[in-house]
Formats: structure tokens, sequence, C-alpha cells
DNA sequence: AAAATGACTATTTTTGTTTTTTGGTCATTT
DNA sequence: AAATGACCAAAAAACAAAAATAGTCATTTT
């Protein structure tokens, strides 16, 4: 079989997406880079979106690999919850595509950049949902729904928000203040 | 003495960036709505922007004024951090100038503006702050900024965020979520 | 004398127009 | 059958001209 063009398409992409963020990427730009015609991709992809779909499809899939992997059968739930949740956001401010993605949200508010993060921050609430789901069976389907939510946002205002006016936290900070909410709303 | 044209200006102020919004509000239309020549609005301000202080200083006195007096003296404490936040934030949503600049800010992205609702929140959290100070001597100062800190996050997650997806929750589903989480923070 | 004013100005913003860039197509080539 | 890049309509950027605006200050009013 000859080269696998979907794959270099991809790569191009994320590589360009991650540089120069959605609205600069050029599908020219991106075909050059995959040493593609431009036509080629549109075999691949129906247009520039779907591209990009793909592109974060990976990221989240990454991204859940990463808690996963972090997640130690041994220890006890409340912490390795924390553990999965801290790596991911982690994740988030490592990872050159998402960055830039938050740039780009912010300072230009491209409309197909803030669909998608809002789309990525419904999977990682619906991936944290998942892992509670087996826990505990006495818990409201809306409590969980809530629980989850609230996980989320307070690890952004812990993790991100905190930051922007006062000395960042440490894992072990927010380790503990999330411990106490988090034993709290699944016990009762 | 005569009319009070400093009132006169801040009123016709206050009723512009209401309608309008900061940007749009222009010095010579507030002056007009004010009966004023332009100049008069010189004499008591600096410039646009410190008239803008001015109004935004009165706004978040009125805030507290509308959270102390649902606060009652009989009520358990987290019955009443609950009601003054909860005021608080429906006040956010129902004052026109307040509705006005979070529009203005999320469509424009207008710097004052931006900086002037950093500011608000500032004082709502330091407010917070004040209000839980009093209560338990043995928390850490450093937790007390942090509890603030977080106890507003988590009621603009419940009540507006939370909004953007699903069905809004009602007051009484959010006093127990806050409940669970200050009792626990503010006791150990 | 003190307070108020609005014509004036330098700067910014908006508007209208032309040029360039870009996403997507499709007839041709590999 | 798969890949391509010249081509096109539509969008965006660049530019110029016109309009609007924040702030000043010489003149007028009290």
């Amino acid at each position: 079989m000859g080269i696998d063009r979907r794959k270099l398409i991809v790569e191009a992409a994320e590589k360009s997406f991650s540089l120069f963020g959605y609205k600069a990427t050029t599908m020219d730009q991106v075909a050059k880079l995959a040493s593609v015609g431009k036509g080629t991709i549109y075999t691949f992809f129906k247009n520039k979106e779907e591209l990009f779909a793909e592109i974060a499809s990976t990221l989240v899939h990454e991204m859940k690999a990463e808690a996963e992997a972090v997640i130690q059968p041994g220890l006890p739930f409340t912490e390795n919850v924390h553990r999965a949740l801290f790596r991911m956001l982690e994740f988030r401010s490592e990872h050159l595509l998402m960055i830039k993605l938050i740039q780009e949200e912010k300072e230009m508010g491209t409309l197909a950049v803030t669909e998608m993060l809002q789309h990525i921050e419904n999977e990682i609430i619906a991936y944290i949902k998942h892992k509670l789901e087996g826990v505990n069976h006495t818990i409201l389907q809306t409590d969980l729904e809530i629980t989850s939510f609230l996980l989320f946002k307070l690890y952004i205002a812990l993790v991100s928000d905190w930051e922007k006016n006062h000395e960042a936290l440490s894992s072990e900070k927010i380790a503990e203040i999330m411990k106490v909410f988090l034993l709290k709303r699944l016990s009762d």
C-alpha cells in the first residue's frame, strides 16, 4: 500500500491548528504541509470544521487516556478522582492545541472554536459523570449531573481562575479542598 | 441653593450606561440628558472612566445593602450566607446596568467594562470574606480567601453557568448544595 | 469671582470601496 | 479509482474618506 494520506492530513492539521489556531489555518496550508493536493483533503473530510472535529475528538480521547493512566486501584476513591481531574487540567494547560484554542476563544471569539471548547467541556463532564456512576448507587441522577458539573467548575476555578489574582495553589491543597467537597456530596 | 448638577449628571449617566452600555454612551449624550453643558461634567469628574467608576461604586453599595437586608439574625448562619449570596446574584441578573455590562463584556469585550466587572467581582468576594471573618476564628486567613472565592464561583456556576445547558435550579436546591459545602469548609 | 458652557480640536471610530485571501468544487491527470 | 490544482464565489483584509467622540478652554452667565 502507498502512503496514508489521511494520516498526513490529520497530522498537518493538528500541527497547524496548534501553531496558528483555527482561523489562521488555511486549507491550502494544511495541504502543503501534508504534501497533498487540496482536493484530497475533501475526499476525507466534508469541510474545515469536520477536520477540526476529528482532531478535537482525538484530543478528548488522549485526555481521557491521561486521566485513566493516573488512576490507581489501590488508592482511595476521592484521591483517584482528584488525580484524574488534576491530570486533565494539567493536560489542558500543557497541550499546545488546547492553549491555542483557549487563547483564540478569548482574543477573537471565533465561533467554531467557542463551540468546540464547549463540546470538549461537555465531554469531560460526561466522563466525570461516568466515573462517578459506578460508585454510589444511592445518589440521584440529577445530583450526579450537578455533582459532575460542579466538580469540573470547582477545578477550573481552583486551577485556572485562582491563578489570575493569586499565587497558584499546590496540587495537595486542591486535593484537600476537593476531598471535603466530594466526600460530602457522595455520602448522603 | 440652585440645582444639584452633579446629581443630575450621575443620574443621566446611570440611565445611559444601563440603556446603551459604556461604549455607546457619549459624554454629549449624558450632558444633554442631564440638561447640563458638557464642560460641567468635567468639573466633577476627571473623565468618562471616573464617571463610570462612581456609578459602579454606587452599584456595589446597593448590592451589599440588598444582601444585608435579607440577612435575619434568628436564622442559622449557613442559611443567611445563602440568602445573601443568592440575593446578590439575583440582583446581578435583575439590575439593568449589570445586565448591560455583562452583555457588553461578552459581545464587544470593551476593556473598561471588563476591568469594572472584575473589580465588582473582587468587591463581592471581599464582602463575603468580611462576613465570614467574624464567625469562625480557627479558619486560616488563606483558607478564608479561598473559601470566599469558591463560594462566589460556586454560586455563579449554579446560578448562571448551569442555566446555559440545563433547566434553572431552584433557590432551595442551591441552598442545599451550598450548605454541604459551606458547613464542611467552616467547621474543621 | 466662581461656575457653567458649547464651539473647537486631535484622535478614534465608522463607513464605503477596492483588493486579497480563502473554503470549497470539479474537470483533468495520474 | 484516487489525486490534483486551476478556478470561482464569497469572505476577509486593506485602505481612504467621512463622521463621531473625549476632552479642552476662551467666553458667557450667575
